[in-house]
RNA sequence: GCCGGAAUCGUCUAGCGGCAAUGACAAGAGACUGUAAAUCUCUCGCCUUCGGGCUUCGUAGGUUCGAGUCCUACUUCCGGCA
């Protein structure tokens, strides 16, 4: 069982640690997007001193490239890209929305791949057994998300992500049986929920292809409160490790749908809000009604693309008005970016479709993010959550009212 | 000096008698939430009550119902020969 410790609460909010094979998560907490095993842009050694405390990866991608008996081969994800710290995968069954021409049955989803069109399908099974050989610690179980927002639609989608809950979690114990087994065999038990290594293997071994791996059921219902409770029920009886919460796509009503899933939900065990966190609200709520971990691709795709995060809200560094403006893109953000580089010289860099402005950009946007959440955690803590969410959104958003 | 060729939106470019006129870049702005995204969309002669109106393709004439497109002259530029 994943070890999570809660060390603070305050309604549904809470603070804790996640303690994963390869070390711990400070919750609430940022995950960075690092879909085809990197983020985008950003190096490792960038994401790690931007203080990021962990990475999802998309199960998909991977199968397509490079394949996951290679990412297995390499030594699983974290070895492979060189992030010796806790990792996620999220199972594929995101692409079922954003795919076209995919085809859902029962059994599973038969994609085409977006790169040369080679037909595959992704099952339960065969999502666990992806997520397994890429060997990253948190698993998503594979979920189908639907493409309409439509209640009937909604809730076929919602009993076929429970059905195949079951088959995940089948699948996934058993392959998590013969893993304990193949490397256990000289480990006592204490010394395996230590994440200790077998005599036989070497303490780096262990390090990074640990027997362990971890698996969140992931709650569906879309905007509908008594399918979300429905979902939050079901996963809850399930063994599982802790839980996404999906098919979320607008902080609007996430509150009411976040108290009602979070709420049922068992509260020993994590909750990842899966996809949000482009925007700051949605860390503050979320955070504040329970969810321990978010991941979101928005911040480096916003900064690839120039919209950069203020205190003020966004800007689009490429304007004109920026052209000479020699300030640092955030006054008081200790970022790489700001330390060194003004807006006009991102601008410059933007306008001269330099690699760089887009390193920048990303670093900035993803410690934004990273350290917001983290102010979220420390002032859980510490009690001052409501007067830093209120003075945090009143200036950001202040443009909007 | 003679003989050829060329002049179209900030730049390059399409255009071969019925177009405010093609495409690219540049420029101005917007979008983006479990990444088919270093992507996509809009604007880009002037005015508009969004129906349309007006002025445009080096300059000036001409032919024609109609000219960026044909003719003449001029101007400028690029070749070749002196």
């Amino acid at each position: 069982m994943l070890k999570f410790d809660i060390e603070h609460k305050d309604g549904l909010a809470r603070v804790g640690v996640i303690h994963t094979p390869h070390g711990d998560i400070k919750t609430p907490a940022f995950v960075g997007a690092a879909t085809r095993a990197t983020v985008k842009a950003l190096t490792m050694k960038e994401m790690n001193e931007l203080g990021s405390q962990a990475i999802l990866a998309n199960t998909y991608h991977l199968i397509l490239r490079p394949g996951t008996e290679l990412i297995k081969e390499a030594g699983g994800l974290a070895k492979f890209s060189s992030w010796n710290k806790p990792t996620f995968t999220d199972s594929g069954g995101f692409q079922i929305l954003s795919l076209p021409n995919v085809k859902i049955s029962e059994n599973g989803v038969k994609f085409k791949s977006h790169i040369d069109g080679a037909s595959f399908e992704l099952t339960p099974e065969s999502s666990m057994q992806a997520q397994w050989a890429i060997g990253a610690d948190i698993h998503m179980a594979f979920d189908h998300l639907a493409k309409s927002e439509n209640y009937e639609d909604m809730k076929i989608a919602m009993e076929r992500t429970h059905a195949w809950l079951d088959r995940c979690v089948a699948e996934h114990q058993r392959l998590r049986n013969i893993a304990v087994s193949n490397g256990a065999s000289n480990t006592s038990s204490e010394d395996r929920k230590l994440g200790r290594a077998p005599l036989s293997v070497s303490e780096e071994e262990v390090f990074w292809r640990p027997n362990e791996q971890f698996l969140y059921a992931v709650v569906q219902g879309g905007t509908f409160n008594d399918l979300r409770a429905e979902s939050a029920r079901y996963c809850a009886s399930k063994d599982v490790d802790g839980f996404g919460i999906g098919g979320v796509f607008t902080a609007k009503d996430m509150d009411e749908m976040l108290k009602t899933v979070n709420s049922i939900l068992p509260e020993n065990k994590p909750r990842h809000l899966l996809g949000m966190g482009q925007e700051p609200i949605d860390l503050f709520v979320g955070a504040e009604y329970g969810c321990d971990t978010f991941d979101c691709v928005g911040p480096t795709r916003m900064a690839r693309n120039g919209s950069l995060y203020t205190k003020d809200g966004r800007i689009n560094i490429k304007n004109a008005k920026y052209a000479r403006d020699f300030t640092p893109l955030m006054d008081g953000c200790d970022c790489e970016c700001c330390k060194n580089y003004s807006r006009a010289y991102l601008h410059h860099l933007f306008r001269t479709d330099e690699i760089t402005a887009k390193v920048l950009a990303s670093i900035h946007n993803e410690h934004f993010i990273v350290s917001t959440v983290d102010h979220i955690r420390e002032s859980l803590a510490d009690g001052t959550f409501k007067g830093y969410k209120q003075t945090f959104l009143a200036r950001y958003y202040a443009d909007q009212r």
